[in-house]
This record gives C-alpha cells, structure tokens and sequence, in this order.
DNA sequence: CTATGATGGAAAC
DNA sequence: TTTCCCTCATAGC
C-alpha cells in the first residue's frame, strides 16, 4: 500500500533490474490481457516514477503505465516462479527474476503524449532534489483551502499520502484544518524539509519511520508500533503531550492529529 | 461465511 | 460530494 517513496522505491530497483532486459509478460488473471500482449517479450530501456505513477519505458514512444492505488503491490523473486496464488493482475519475467503485480487500480499502454500529460499535470515531488518548495508555496499561500486538503491533492506536491499528511503535521503543530493561506513561509519550509527527509528515507528503507528515537520507548530496531506519531493512534496517548489523539475525515480519509500539539485555527492571518 | 476497511484516484452525480 | 474499482487480511456471525 504505497504512497509515493514506495513507488519511487519499486522504480529504482525494477529499473536496475529490468533496464536491458527482454521480459516475458502475462496477466494470469485475463484483466489486463490486451496491455501484457503489447509489451510481452519487449525489452525495458527504463523504470521511472511520476508522483505515485510507475512508467516502464519501452521504446517506440511506448510505455506500461501503472497505478497501485491503495492495495497494489508488487511481490518477487528469483526464477523460477512460484505457483500462483490470487489474483494476479500483471505478472513479469526475466532469465533470472519473476515479478507479481496485484491489486492496482491502473495498468495501461501510455503513449509520449500521455506520460507528457501526467507530468504537466502532478505538482513537485519532496523526493526530486529539483523540486523548489516556494514553487509550491506560491500556491498554498494563496489557498483558502485546508493544509491537509492541499498536501493530498497531486496536482499541487506530489507523492504525499494519508500518513505523511497525518504526520508532517503533528512534526510541524499544525491543525489540518488550517488554510493554506495562514501558514507561514518559515513553517512551509519546515513541512518540505520534513517530508523530504522522511520521504527519501522511506524511499531507500521501504517503510514509513516519522518518530524520533527520542519518542520511541525502544531501542534498536524501530517496533510498528512505534513508527508514527498520529497516523492510525486515534484515542492513544500523544507521544508528546500525553493529551489523547483525535480522529476526524478530510477529503474522505480518516485524519489523525493531536488536540493540544496542533489546536484548532481561530482566525486567519497571513504570515 | 459475509462485512469491513486500508498509505488512491477518477468518474459520475 | 458520493460511488466505484482494485485485493486481501481480519473481525464478527
């Protein structure tokens, strides 16, 4: 279940594994036929991610569009393949290596023009080093809508998922409910600073870590259980204040903040 | 066994 | 704003 760094992740190590190479493609379950037979036994020029878009670059203008959504996953491993088991939407091969793609929500053939269209259209990435947060400031200062609105919508940043929005917050004491035009530009450079940390570590470790050591009641290996701050703790005690997290929807997802770390907006005022 | 919900997004109303 | 799709683990009969 990936938000962005998930997917940047499965793009760096698909791409180190697949650039170069022929692969064998099939859609055990028959739901994507039509896209497998296009690129069945074509060779991979590149892996790339888009926000939360994979593209496998396969010549001729030509690209494997995926989207996991919120149940896709990839599972893999060393040829040869294992008897297959569920559903399985896409599944990939080389010499050396099978791949089991289940769950996505969009597996399709892109065209230059589509992969054009989708980069126009999904804000900067925390994760791309290129990424100016003022670009992206310029637009939430002049937002009426809530911050926590705004860090989901992939049109103004994109990548960012319903933990990172839970927790970026309570990192930086800001209610979700607060516009974007009431925060400030100091504060917005601290929520980019934070997501991109946490961000690029996911990409490179594969899970979402946003406590400090300091927080965690546990040394050594970092327990699921304390891994967040906010995200998915509503009625436990705030790993900082004590005070008991709250949980509310915003945007048709369960929102998580702490009550007395990020309290309710009053007024407006632009920083 | 069925119901539910989970790190998403687009299309239909 | 709601509805639908994607899959599967888990909770509750």
């Amino acid at each position: 279940m990936p938000e962005g760094p998930q997917v940047a992740r499965y793009a760096r190590l698909q791409n180190d594994r697949l650039s170069g190479r022929r692969v064998r493609i099939d859609s055990p379950s028959g739901r994507s036929d039509d896209v497998a037979e296009v690129f069945d036994g074509e060779t991979v020029i590149g892996v790339e991610a888009v926000g939360k878009h994979l593209l496998y670059d396969f010549g001729e203008r030509r690209y494997l569009h995926v989207h996991l959504g919120r149940f896709g996953r990839f599972v893999e491993g060393p040829m040869p393949e294992p008897e297959l088991r569920g559903i399985v939407r896409l599944r990939l091969r080389t010499n050396d290596q099978w791949y089991e793609l289940r769950g996505a929500t969009a597996v399709d053939v892109y065209e230059t023009d589509d992969l054009r269209r989708l980069k126009a259209r999904i804000g900067p990435n925390p994760l791309d080093p290129r990424a100016r947060p003022k670009a992206v400031y310029d637009f939430v200062a002049q937002s009426d809508a809530p911050i926590g609105m705004l860090l989901m919508d992939q049109a103004v940043i994109a990548g960012v998922g319903n933990i990172y929005r839970c927790e970026v917050l309570f990192l930086n004491r800001i209610h979700p409910k607060q516009p974007g035009s009431t925060i400030a530009a100091p504060v917005w450079r601290a929520v980019w600073r934070d997501l991109r940390r946490l961000m690029v570590h996911n990409a490179v470790d594969g899970r979402i870590v946003t406590t400090a050591p300091a927080d965690r009641a546990h040394h050594g290996a970092v327990r699921a259980s304390e891994r967040l701050y906010v995200y998915h703790r509503a009625g436990l005690p705030c790993r900082h204040c004590g005070a008991i997290i709250r949980e509310g929807m915003m945007g048709g997802r369960r929102i998580f903040w702490c009550p007395k770390d990020q309290p309710e907006p009053r007024r407006r005022a632009r920083a």
